[in-house]
Parts: structure tokens; sequence; C-alpha cells
DNA sequence: CACTGCAAAAATGTATGACAAATCTCCCGG
DNA sequence: CCGGGAGATTTGTCATACATTTTTGCAGTG
């Protein structure tokens, strides 16, 4: 009837509360396709019983999934997935659920295509718009690629330095989509950077951006901005080649 | 000391769930700047006593508004509203406040910046990916524009539009962007739409945009929004000056 | 036979009270 | 002066009961 003891498997959540674990948990499912656009969740109850929690915690989970537009909870119906495009892609849950999910090599393309977009013409805004104090975020982020001793501050102060320019644009409605890029590069970092020695080779890329941006000459921001992605692009192709051809070799081997 | 009654003035929500309008309430107050970042919101308890209702309820909205990242919730902190550069701007709830909190013309004119930048590529994408099946959901949109006997009808069919558009791009990532477009368009529609009566002159900036795609013509694609952004950018200039101008000889009378 | 309306059922929504856990604050002792 | 422990405060979790909503089906009626 009543289970012995929690029973509880959350994928590799330790801490935090519960109503979160469970949220992360749901969440993850459904970006997986485990509950598909329509499907009807588990009523409460059983989800209680599935990961052994009161009802209180699985309804404050299925709230945090509510406000992410993932599922639409209505009495006497259940709690449904909503369609695909009510999801709110772009929330930091989501995206890492979604990138978890999702083909690797397909998301980081994705996500490529929509920097492909928005950086440069943020870059371009950033030049024209820039305040004394903007600018300096922007100097120090470079400073710090420039004295990263390794891979990983070197990927910390990279973030910083996207991040810097998407504010010192100057339209808040730009500053949300950081998390994406941070998500981006950490995805990218996990991969690329490993078997990559040669990082530092991007720095003259990030240094022309910066130049373009204190002459306030939006147009090199622009193209600057497109060079490093092309770079960038070029690693992520070169990536893909490798692992598609692994895949048929080994397809289990990489989980150690 | 206690409330005899409720006591409850929620601002206009009358149906939906509790918890749902107090998140509203709350969310709404911070974007608004009642509640700062790094501010304490007040305990549950306080909150309970306020909105007249149980804890559950309270708990609920916190836990939406937390996976919107407005705030985060600690034992024995309390709620803290989280820096601005954390919240979910691009979460529609979070919009339909900020757009309600902010000026409005700052408002309309970040949007525009964003669609500016977004919907040239978007097109220009859709123009080289889409399948049949987008086209006929693009080219449905454009019929109902032609067809539509009224703004409400011809407002509805614009937003159809531009989501089309964003779908057929081809990249997930880009469809969480259409109910920005959604919110821009509505907000417009409140202003502009009332004293302009020729709309329909903006009927074959839209045609263009659909015979670039179907020809699979990507620059003239680009080309095409870029032109029909340029004159919903007018009418937003237009509209600021006549605002601006009104707002010194009549604050309040603009509302009858 | 079809249609209307009412009633029961099933799920979420709300309320209440109790306790657990976390963590800040302050005080006390070394 | 510093460190550690006790207490207090606030959120986190549980359990239970009841309210509300909406579907479903049955019954009664034309």
């Amino acid at each position: 009837m009543k289970q012995i003891r929690p029973a509880v498997r959350i994928a590799a959540v330790r801490k935090s509360s519960l109503h979160h674990q469970v949220a992360q948990d749901i969440g993850a499912r459904i970006l997986k396709g485990e509950f598909a656009p329509g499907d009807l969740l588990p009523n409460e109850a059983e989800s209680c019983r599935a990961y052994g929690v009161s009802r209180t915690a699985v309804r404050e989970a299925m709230k945090m999934l509510t406000a992410k537009g993932l599922i639409l909870s209505r009495p006497k119906i259940g709690s449904r997935v909503q369609p695909r495009d009510s999801w709110n892609l772009l929330d930091r849950d989501v995206l890492v659920w979604y990138c978890a999910a999702a083909e690797r090599s397909h998301f980081l393309a994705s996500m490529h295509q929509v920097r492909g977009i928005l950086e440069p013409e943020a870059a371009a805004l950033a030049a024209v718009n820039h305040t004394p104090e903007q600018l300096r975020a922007i100097e120090g982020a470079l400073v710090g690629m420039r004295d990263a001793a390794d891979l990983v501050q070197w990927n910390n102060a990279d973030v910083k330095f996207h991040l810097a320019i998407l504010w010192a644009a100057g339209n808040e409605l730009l500053v949300p989509f950081g998390f994406l890029i941070e998500s981006a590069l950490g995805t990218m970092f996990d991969f690329t950077g490993r078997h990559n020695q040669d990082w530092r080779k991007a720095y003259p890329l990030h240094e022309a951006i910066v130049v373009a941006i204190r002459k306030r000459r939006a147009e090199a921001a622009r193209k600057a901005v497109r060079a490093l992605l092309a770079d960038t692009g070029n690693v992520l192709a070169q990536w893909a080649r490798e692992s598609s051809r692994g895949k048929r070799q080994a397809r289990s081997k990489a989980r150690r």
C-alpha cells in the first residue's frame, strides 16, 4: 500500500528541494518525449506514489512546469502536456532539459544559428550605445580571457564577454539571451574543449570585437562577431564530423 | 488586527485560480518596481493575510514566480527578488507585466528593435527551408488578412502571419519569439489601431514577403520584411510624437 | 429515438495544522 | 578577538479534509 522507503531515483539531483527535483524529472521527461504534447500526465496521487513525496511537493512541481508553459492543469481533466510552441524553450531549465534530450549536434546547430542572427546585431548596437561602464565590463572580460591559466577560466571569461556585449547593446529584451549563449558555450566546452588544445587562437577574434566597439564602429563590430562565429562554426562542424564517424564504432563505450 | 473579510483587491482578475491571481499580482508589482531586485518579499504568513488566502495558494504562486526567475526562496531568509538579468523577460507573463509597467513607447521601441533583428533573418531562413505545409500556413494567414472585414480580424491574421514565418524558418529556438511578436502587435493594436483608418495599406508589404518566400529568394524576403518593419516603425514614431505632444496638455483625459 | 438536464465521479484547487530543515543572529566561553 | 552553540525565524514537507470544476452517463421526457 504505502511504500516502505522513498525508493526515489531522481536522475542525479541530490540536494535542492523535493518539488524542485520532481519538477526537474518530469520536465526532463517531457522534453525527452516520454510525455508527448497532448498526453496526460499521471494524476497527482499517482505522482505522489511514484516519487514517494506528498501531494504538496508534486503540486508545487506542477506549478513550476505550468509557469514554464510545459503543462496545463484543469480540474477533472488532469495535467496535459501543452503543444511544443507554447513551451518556453528560452527558459533556463527548459533549455537544459532540451539540450540533454535532443541530439547534441542538432541542438548546437540551432543554437549557433540563433547566435549568428543575434550577436552581430547586438555587437553593432553595443558599439553605438555602450556606456563607459559597459565598455569596462567587456574589456574586463577580455582581460580575463587573456590571463586565463586554463580552459575553465578561459571559458568563464568567454561567457562573461558575450554577456557583457549583450548588456551593452542597451536593449533589455536582448539580455535574456545571455543564458542561451551561456548554455551553448557550456555545452560546447564539454565536448570541443577536451581535445582542442589550441584554445587561445580565438583570442584575436575577440580582441577585434572589442576594438570595434571601443571605436564605436558598428559595421566593424558586426563583421568581427561574424568572423568569430564562423570560427566557432568550423569547430562545431569538425566536431560533428568526428562525432558521426565515431558513432558507428562505439555507441555505449563513451559512457564510462 | 485581522481583516473582517477577504478584502482582496486583485487588479482586474476575476476568474482563474487563487494562486494564479496572487502570482499575477506579485509578479506585476515586481515588474513595476514596487519590489526591487534584492528586496525581500513579505513572508508567506504575511502574504496569506494580505491576500486573504491560504499558505498553499501563496506558496504555489511563489513557485511560479521562482520558475520565471523573478524570485528565489530560501529557508529563514525569505523570498528575495532576483537581479533583473535573471528574469525571464521572454516569458509570456513576465512580458505582459513588463509591458504594463514600462513606458509604452520605450517598450514598443525595444520590441521593435528585436523584431528588426530577428524577423528579416527568420524570413530569409523560411525562404530557404520552408515545407509545403508551412508555406500553406503563411499563405493562409495572408488570405486571412486580405479577407479581413474589420481591424480585429486583420490583426489576428497578422499575428498568424508572423508566427507562420517563424515556424517556417525551421529553427525551434525561434518559435518562442512568436508570442513576443504577438504581444507587440497586440499592444500596438490597442493604440495605433484606433485612429489609423487606413490599415490595409500594409497589405502589399506582407504580400511581397510571401512572394519572396514562395520563390525561395532569401535576400528578397529579408528586404521585404525590413520594408514592412520600416513602415511599422514609422507608425510607431508618429504615434510616439503625438503621444509626447499630448502628454503635456491632457494627462488623464486620453482615457475616455 | 433523440434531446435535455441532473447527478455522480474524478481530478485539481484550497484550507488548515503540524512538524522538519535550514540558516541567520546573538550570546557565551575560550 | 574569535569560534561555536543555542535559539528563533522562515521556508520546506507532510497529512487530511473539503471545495470547485467539468466530464460523463444516466434518466426522464418530448
